[in-house]
DNA sequence: CTGTTAGCGCGTTCAT
DNA sequence: ATGAACGCGCTAACAG
């Protein structure tokens, strides 16, 4: 059992030696013919060694180029739920920036699972990555000693690590959050529900929830009354904590409904809005299984990312600049393997307000 | 420019050598032990280098070692769309298959290009993959050339390559396609209209339109009349081609409500059956935009593939075994790997219907 | 049981 | 302009 792969399938690759035997010459010039020193070749030279790659179908091979020079170009991408839209958008940008630069991504997907994180992490470094970009949820510093400050260079996508000082970037929270609070206090809505994941542990939740309140504090009171902000923590991994959630929710929902029963425009309605796409999602789906197809007359949801049933559906929603997000991460990490000293940086970029029918009925 | 990375910050880690050393022994011995070769190690030995390790904080070097014995234990996995939910979910099963056989994904996003596709198969082969599994859109047999036959071992997922034998898993195309289009006539509906991308070159679609005209040509007529099957095709890509396309299809169903006013039942009704999700959501979005929010009061929809926004729309599904798919396309390429010559074999996993109200109204 | 030796495929002095 | 020799970190004979 376990026998190695009887190997006529695989006539093995041609090897340097290979070549340079083909070429009649040494395996140097092939090397330097490999890494595009070019003026040291004469022409004679340099056409053979061209032939003979040719003929023989050679390909360096990266693993021992990595292992004399020490450096491979894999960095590692750490990503805690590839489920998410969000993800793969980001992705989309560090595969575009590492094509750009010359790196090749290895892409761990931890799926929500913290023991999963630690495997991955420490595999990365077992396969010598040069970097790692990180998008994780339950890692401490603890478990992620291996990188930042000590270890191999990282950078942090959307949310830090306590106790861990290393470049970071991602939304502006604060200002996205502001953004959407404005928006539903503008539209006449006064009875806003900030619905959040558990956010103690997740800094890019915190902040925004944050960021809610004080721009709910911030607004004056006008003619369609004072704000009146709440923030409600859904777990969508425990459904006993999620139905109280919703309960609670929907109690307010059918409050609100009656106590403002002729009352003008929007301050009749109550706005939610979510901290992110999951939270949205499962808020529609609640909302519609209790109020039916037409659950928009009475709730106007409103939620941070831009999932692709927003436009279906019609609910208004704050995008991220995804892309753009995974590619500056891939360019701050090169900076930093590259040698590149400075202290721990922030990369905060801005959401972008997407105006559709929930919020402007 | 261009400098090697200053060390100070990364302190080298340690190698085999160093573990020896501080042990007071031989390379050999550690390399023993880290292949488990613990019946060949003095329990005393065994205890001193287990301190070694420990306090050097050693980590083998992956590289160093595949190269050394020619497997390195990765596999290639090459994603023509991310975007997509059916190629993540493909991935959980991947990522699963891979950690339970202790192989390591390496994953490449070609993002529908097929220039990306080429580059990432040439990039694989030069990190002395093991193998890989293909999930790709424009790759002809010539592009994928170093894989397959007399390369490397390759399993194609959900779509079969033009000219490569190869192990191939994915939904049974044939079965999906044919429960779907019963599901809609046993429901009544008789004009049906199986909307799909560019079927000639992608094999699982020319499968499912293929069954689908088949069961509709095979089914007898009944009281509510004659099957009539319609295939529109929808290029996504192409933003002319898909307005025309729609258009032809608004037509028919404005057609077929006038000329069935009175009718009974779902006969009435036009049924759409979507090949697959991205196809669904144009449609579902187009839909809406030209019929409003009540749009499928006039058509009912269908589709292969379980989006996230399914269960919110309520249209009923064909969701495929997605998970599975992605693990067996593993075991089938490990059992390769291993040195397995069987001919081409096919997994054919089916799909299970998931009835909503799209189709039960 | 344990250490010595010789490469794996490649890049890099250092001669020539 | 070119090639020989050494070593990257590790495993696999082959001795002892």
């Amino acid at each position: 059992m376990n026998a190695p792969p009887t190997s006529p399938a695989t006539p093995r690759r041609a090897t340097i030696t290979d070549v340079a035997r083909e070429a009649g010459t040494g395996k140097t010039s092939i090397s330097r013919y490999l890494n595009g020193e070019m003026s040291v070749l004469s022409p004679e030279l340099r056409a053979r060694i061209e032939a003979a790659i040719e003929r023989l179908d050679y390909q360096p091979n990266q693993m021992a180029r990595g292992l004399k020079r020490g450096r491979n170009r894999l960095i590692g991408m750490l990503l805690a739920d590839l489920t998410n839209r969000y993800t793969v958008e980001v992705l989309q940008g560090v595969e575009a920036a590492c094509h750009a630069l010359g790196l090749m991504p290895l892409i761990c997907h931890a799926a929500n699972e913290v023991e999963m994180e630690r495997r991955y992490l420490q595999l990365l470094t077992t396969y010598r990555v040069e970097g790692v970009i990180v998008n994780a949820l339950g890692v401490r510093e603890e478990t992620l000693r291996p990188v930042g400050g000590g270890g191999i260079p990282a950078v942090l996508v959307d949310r830090s690590v306590e106790g861990l000082v290393a470049d970071i970037v991602g939304l502006d929270n604060r200002a996205a959050a502001e953004l959407g609070t404005r928006h539903l206090l503008d539209g006449g809505f006064r009875d806003i529900w900030f619905v959040v994941q558990p956010f103690e542990q997740v800094s890019s939740r915190r902040l925004r929830e944050a960021a809610f309140r004080e721009a709910m504090t911030a607004h004056e009171t006008t003619r369609a009354g004072a704000a009146r902000p709440h923030t409600l923590v859904l777990d969508l991994a425990d459904p006993e904590q999620s139905a109280r959630s919703l309960a609670q929710l929907d109690r307010a929902i059918d409050a609100a409904n009656h106590y403002h029963a002729g009352a003008v425009g929007n301050a009749a309605r109550v706005a939610v809005f979510a901290a992110n796409a999951p939270v949205a999602l499962r808020l529609a789906l609640h909302l519609k299984a209790r109020y039916g197809a037409d659950w928009q007359a009475r709730v106007a949801l409103l939620s941070i990312d831009d999932p692709e049933w927003a436009e279906l559906t019609g609910i208004t929603t704050i995008r991220q600049p995804t892309y753009d997000i995974g590619y500056r991460a891939v360019e701050f990490l090169h900076e930093r393997i590259e040698g590149v000293q400075t202290g721990a940086r922030d990369c905060l970029l801005p959401g972008e307000l997407i105006v559709r029918a929930s919020t402007s009925g």
